[in-house]
RNA sequence: GCCCGAGUGGCGGAAUGGUAGACGCAGGGGAUUCAAAAUCCCCCGCUGGCAACAGCGUGUCGGUUCGAGUCCGACCUCGGGCACCA
C-alpha cells in the first residue's frame, strides 16, 4: 500500500533524509534533499547543460536540423510575461525537436535600434548606445536564469556595427539590382521643433512634445520597390500552408489585388498641361452613374491650382493637416471643393461632370483621381448629397428593386442584379460579369484599358534619425547620389553626438558628414538618413546562420539552416515585419546572399497572445486615475492606505496602467520553471494570458507536489507485486499519444492537461511495482523536460536515468497500449444524451444498434413503437428518432 | 472608417458536426493536527425537487441537420493592424 502512504511519513523514513520541519511552511534551511526547491535545483541544472554544451547549434550533415526562432526582443529595459511566454514556447519547441533528434538552431538577439533610445536620451542625457547595452545587459541577465536552450555564441545586436555594416552591403547590392530608389513622400513635419515626426508622436493632429500643429511635407525619400513583388508576394501565401489563415488573408487584403479599368476624362476649362484626367475605377460597370471627378489634395492638378486660387490653397492646406495615417483620412469627415473645372462623360460628350478635390483620395493608390458613383458606393452618396449632386441608379435589386435613398446599394459582385444603365450585358447579370464587360466595351470603345493594380505601395526606408543604420550613399555636387563604396564600409554612427536639440545630430555633426565623393573624389556630403528598424529585422533570421561571417550571410551555413521551420511571435506583426521579410528574402536571393529555397523564409508561423493582468485603479484628490502594481494590493485595498481600488478586468500589461508583473520576482519567489509551467498551461497559446497570482502559487504547489511524487518513487521498496503495472503502463502510453500530439499540435495547454492526468495516476496507481512506478517516473520527466527543463532533470535524476533528460530522447507511445476491448457509447433521444452502453470496441453496427433499443432508457421512450430512425455513428454515438 | 480575430461555469479553458464543461484555479465539506500552515479524500454549470429526476444552458437573433459550441446569415461587445511604435 505504498501509494497511500503521504509523502510525509515516506520522507521521514530513517535514512532518508530525516524529517522536514512542518513548523515552518516556506523555510528553505532545511535538508536539500527533503523539498522542492527550484533557487538551489535550477542553476546547478543550467550549468550542467553549459558544461555539456547541449544547446550548441552544430551542423551536423547525419541529422536532420529544426530552425526554431522567436521574434527577437526590442531591448526597452527589462523582460516582461510576454518575453516569458514567447521565449517558453520557442523552447518547448525546441527541446521536443531535439529530444526528437533534430539538430536544434535556436538564436537570441536584439532589435536594438529605434526611437525609444533616442527618447531616453533626450529625456535623461547619455546616448542611444549606452542606453541600449545597458538594456541589453539587464534583460539578458534576467533572461539567463529561465533555462532556455539558447545557443548564446550566436548572439548580436542590431546596432552592432558587425550587424549593420553588412545591412549597408545589403543595401548597395539592392541599388545595384535596381531594389532601391528615391522620389518624394509625405512625412508629419512639426514646425516648431523642426523635425520629422512619427505616427506614434503624432497626438490628435500634434506633435508630442511642441503641442504645435503638425503639417504634412514633401521629402525625398529612399524606396524598396517592394511593389514589383506584389503580385508574387500575393500568389505566393498560398504556398503557406503552416501560417495561420488569419495571417495570410491580412497580407492578401494588405497586397490588395484588384482588377479595374483606367481611362482619362478629358477636361474643360483646365490649366494648361491638365486637359485629361486620368483615372482608375474598379467598378467601371457604373460608368453611367457617374456624378463627379475627385482628385486627391496631393494630385499634380490640385497642386497647380493651389499655387493659383486662394480657395484652393485653403482647402488644400486644411486637408494637409489631417496627417498621414490612413486611419486618419478615413475618420476624418469627407470633404471637398469644387474646382470649376468640368470633364465630359465618355460615352457623351455633352454629359458634363464637375471635377472636385476631395480629402478621401489617396494620391498613392491608382492614379489619385476617381470618378464617384453615389448609387453604389455609401461614401460618394455621402458626398453627393452633401455637395448637391446627382445620384444615378445603375442597377437596383434583381427582386423588388427600388431606387437608391439615403443607403447607396452596395450588394456583393457575385449577386444578380438588375441593370437600368446597363451599355453591353445582360439585363440580369453580377457585378462581376458586368464589370469584365464593361472593361471589354471601354477597351474596344478605345476609352482606357482594363488593368491590375495593387493596394501595396513602396516600402519608405528613410527616416531622418541619428539611432539606425546609416543608409551609405554620398550626395556629391558634381556626380549627384553615389552609392559609398563596399571597400569603405562600415559607414559607422559617430559616437561623439547631442540630443541637446531637436532633430537629427547627424545633420549637424561637425565632421562625420563631410566626405570624398567615392566617384571623383571632391568633397560631399555623407546622407545623413537611416535606415527604418524594419530593414534590420527583415533579415536577422538568416545572419543567425552565420553571425560572425564577414559577408552577410554564409552559403553553406545558410544551405544547411534555413529556412526557419517554426517562426513564434506577436500577431502584431501579421503584415509589417512578415510581408517585409518575405520581401527581402527575394531580395537577398537575388543579390545572391540566400539560395532560391529560401524567399519564403518561414516554414511555420505561429502568433502567440498577449499576457494580460487585472488593472488597479484608485482615484487622486482631483479624481485623476491612480494606478498601482500589483504587489501594492492586498484583498482588493491598497495595502499602505487601506483604500478600496477598483479592479478593471484585463489588459494587456503595460508600464502606464501598472498591471505589470516582473518576471524577476516571480523567479526568485517561485523559480523558473513555475513561471515557465504557469505561462504555458492556462490558456491556449494563440490566445492572451491572463496572470494571476493565485495560478502562479498553484503551479508551484503543483511542481512541489510531482517533486515530492518522485522522491516518494524513488525511495520505494522494490517490491514484487505488479498487480498495477499493466494499467499504469496503459496510462503511461495514453499519456505519450496524448502530450506529443498536443506539442505537435502547438496545443501547450492541452499538453499540460495530459501531464495533469497522469501526475495523479501516477500518485495513485495502486499495486504497481517499484520498477513500473521509476519507468513511469522516468517518462514524466521527459514529457515535462520542454516545459520545466529543471525540475525534469531533478527528476531524471532521482530516479536513475542516464545522462542529461535535455539529452534523451522522445518517449514512444506504444500503438497497442492505447486501445481497449470495450467502449462506451453515449445513446441519444431525439438528440438529447438520455443513456450509456457498453458495447465490444470491434461490435458491428447492427449489434449496437440491437444493444442500444434494448437500453431501458430507449424502450421507455419507444413505448412499445418503433423508432423512425436509428443512426450508428461507429465507435462515436447512437441517436434514435422517436 | 477599412481589414483580421475572439466571445463556453465564479475564473482560465476542453470538446474530428456526435455524452458541453476534460485539466487547472477559486469555493464548499471531510481527514490529519493541541491549533494553524502544508498534505490527503470528496463535492462543485444554472433553476426546481428530500430524492429519483426534469427543464434550461456555449455573446444575441434566425437558419441547415437525426444531431450545432462547431456549419450558414444578420447583429452586439472586446482585441490586433492600418504603411514613421516595435
Amino acid at each position: 500500500m505504498l501509494w497511500t502512504l503521504a509523502p510525509r511519513a515516506a520522507i521521514t523514513t530513517p535514512g532518508q533524509g530525516g524529517p522536514v520541519s512542518h513548523l515552518r511552511g516556506k523555510n528553505m534551511s532545511g535538508d536539500a534533499q527533503a523539498r522542492y526547491q527550484p533557487q538551489a535545483l535550477e542553476p546547478k541544472w543550467q550549468e550542467a547543460w553549459e558544461k555539456a554544451g547541449c544547446f550548441t547549434a552544430r551542423r551536423d550533415p547525419a541529422r536532420p536540423k529544426y530552425y526554431v526562432l522567436e521574434m527577437f526582443p526590442y531591448p526597452s529595459g527589462r523582460i516582461h510575461m510576454g518575453h516569458v511566454r514567447n521565449y517558453t514556447m520557442g523552447d518547448v519547441v525546441a527541446r521536443y525537436k531535439k529530444a526528437q533528434g533534430f539538430s536544434v538552431l535556436h538564436p537570441m538577439g536584439w532589435d536594438a535600434f529605434g526611437m525609444p533610445a533616442e527618447n531616453a536620451a533626450m529625456q535623461e542625457g547619455g546616448h542611444p548606445a549606452e542606453w541600449t547595452h545597458n538594456n541589453i545587459a539587464v534583460m539578458k541577465g534576467q533572461m539567463k536564469p529561465l533555462g532556455l536552450s539558447i545557443d548564446w555564441s550566436r548572439e548580436f545586436a542590431t546596432c552592432d556595427v558587425e550587424y549593420y555594416g553588412q545591412q549597408q552591403a545589403l543595401f548597395l547590392d539592392m541599388l545595384e539590382e535596381g531594389l532601391v530608389y528615391r522620389k518624394n513622400a509625405v512625412v508629419n513635419w512639426d514646425p516648431v521643433d523642426m523635425t520629422v515626426l512619427a505616427n506614434e508622436q503624432v497626438i490628435d493632429g500634434k506633435g508630442w512634445r511642441s503641442g504645435a500643429e503638425v503639417e504634412r511635407r514633401e521629402l525625398t525619400q529612399w524606396f524598396f520597390r517592394i511593389s514589383d513583388y506584389s503580385a508574387e508576394l500575393l500568389d505566393a501565401l498560398d504556398g503557406l500552408e503552416k501560417w495561420p489563415e488569419k495571417v495570410r488573408l491580412m497580407q492578401r487584403n494588405w497586397i490588395g489585388r484588384s482588377r479595374g479599368l483606367q481611362f482619362a476624362f478629358s477636361t474643360i476649362d483646365a490649366p494648361e498641361g491638365f486637359d485629361r484626367i486620368e483615372v482608375y475605377t474598379t467598378r467601371p460597370d457604373t460608368l453611367m452613374g457617374a456624378s463627379f471627378v475627385a482628385v486627391s489634395p496631393d494630385h499634380p492638378l490640385a497642386k497647380h491650382l493651389e499655387r493659383h486660387d486662394a480657395e484652393v490653397a485653403e482647402f488644400v492646406a486644411e486637408c494637409r493637416r489631417v496627417g498621414t495615417t490612413e486611419e486618419a483620412l478615413e475618420k476624418a469627415e469627407k470633404k471637398g471643393l469644387d474646382t470649376g473645372i468640368r470633364v465630359r462623360h465618355p460615352f457623351d460628350n455633352a454629359w458634363e461632370l464637375p471635377v472636385y478635390i476631395a480629402n478621401f483620395i489617396l494620391m498613392d493608390y491608382g492614379t489619385g483621381a476617381i470618378f464617384g458613383c453615389p448609387a453604389h458606393d455609401q461614401r460618394d452618396l455621402d458626398f453627393a448629397r452633401k455637395y448637391g449632386l446627382p445620384v444615378i441608379d445603375t442597377f437596383i435589386a434583381a427582386e423588388a428593386g427600388a431606387p437608391v435613398g439615403n443607403t447607396a446599394f452596395v450588394p456583393p459582385k457575385t449577386e444578380p442584379v438588375r441593370w437600368t444603365r446597363a451599355f453591353g450585358w445582360p439585363e440580369i447579370a453580377t457585378g462581376e460579369e458586368a464589370v469584365e464587360a464593361a472593361i471589354g466595351i471601354c477597351e474596344s470603345r478605345g476609352i482606357g484599358e482594363g488593368v491590375t493594380k495593387f493596394r501595396l505601395r513602396d516600402w519608405g526606408l528613410s527616416r531622418q534619425r541619428y539611432w539606425g543604420c546609416p543608409i551609405p550613399v554620398v550626395h556629391c555636387d558634381a556626380c549627384g547620389v553615389v552609392p559609398e563604396k563596399k571597400e569603405n564600409l562600415p559607414v559607422e554612427l559617430p559616437r561623439d553626438i547631442s540630443f541637446d536639440k531637436p532633430g537629427n545630430p547627424l545633420d549637424r555633426h561637425p565632421t562625420w558628414r563631410n566626405c570624398p565623393c567615392p566617384k571623383c573624389g571632391a568633397p560631399s556630403l555623407r546622407e545623413t538618413d537611416t535606415m527604418d528598424t524594419f530593414v534590420d529585422s527583415s533579415w536577422y533570421f538568416a545572419r543567425f546562420t552565420a553571425p560572425r561571417a564577414t559577408t552577410p550571410t554564409d552559403a553553406a551555413e545558410a544551405e544547411y539552416w534555413m529556412n526557419v521551420d517554426q517562426y513564434i511571435g506577436g500577431i502584431e506583426h501579421a503584415i509589417l515585419h512578415l510581408l517585409y521579410s518575405r520581401f527581402f528574402a527575394r531580395a537577398m536571393h537575388k543579390t545572391g546572399h540566400l539560395p532560391a529555397k529560401c524567399i519564403e523564409p518561414f516554414d511555420a508561423l505561429f502568433t502567440q497572445g498577449m499576457v494580460t493582468h487585472e488593472i488597479y485603479m484608485t482615484r487622486d484628490a482631483r479624481g485623476r486615475p491612480v494606478y498601482h502594481l500589483p504587489e501594492e494590493i492586498e484583498d482588493g485595498k491598497v495595502k499602505v492606505t487601506g483604500e478600496a481600488v477598483r479592479v478593471i478586468p484585463s489588459a494587456k500589461m503595460s508600464k502606464s496602467k501598472k498591471n505589470v508583473v516582473d518576471p524577476v520576482n516571480i523567479i526568485e519567489q517561485f523559480g523558473a520553471d513555475t513561471a515557465r509551467w504557469f505561462v504555458m498551461s492556462d490558456s491556449p497559446p494563440e490566445r492572451d494570458v491572463e496572470w494571476t497570482s493565485a495560478g502562479a502559487e498553484a503551479t508551484h504547489k503543483h511542481l512541489a507536489r510531482v517533486w515530492a511524487l518522485s522522491r516518494r518513487i524513488a525511495d520505494m521498496p522494490a517490491s514484487d507485486s505488479g498487480q498495477g503495472d499493466e494499467a499504469l503502463m496503459r496510462a503511461m502510453h495514453r499519456a505519450i499519444d496524448e502530450v506529443t500530439r498536443a506539442i505537435e499540435g502547438f496545443s501547450f495547454n492541452k499538453a499540460i492537461a495530459g501531464l495533469y492526468s497522469f501526475t495523479n495516476t501516477l500518485h495513485r496507481a495502486e499495486d504497481a511495482s517499484h520498477a513500473a512506478m521509476q519507468a513511469a517516473a522516468r517518462v514524466l520527466a521527459q514529457m515535462m523536460a520542454p516545459m520545466v527543463p529543471h525540475l525534469a532533470e531533478e527528476i531524471w535524476a532521482m530516479q536513475g536515468g542516464e545522462g542529461l533528460v535535455a539529452e534523451a530522447p522522445w518517449p514512444v507511445a506504444d500503438k497497442a497500449m492505447l486501445v481497449s476491448d470495450t467502449i462506451t457509447l453515449p445513446i441519444q433521444i431525439n438528440g438529447k444524451r438520455k443513456a450509456e452502453i457498453a458495447v465490444a470496441a470491434d461490435a458491428p453496427k447492427e449489434e449496437v444498434e440491437k444493444t442500444a433499443l434494448s437500453a431501458d432508457a430507449v424502450i421507455k421512450a419507444l413505448g412499445g413503437k418503433a423508432p423512425k430512425k436509428v443512426i450508428v455513428v461507429p465507435g462515436r454515438i447512437v441517436n434514435v428518432v422517436v
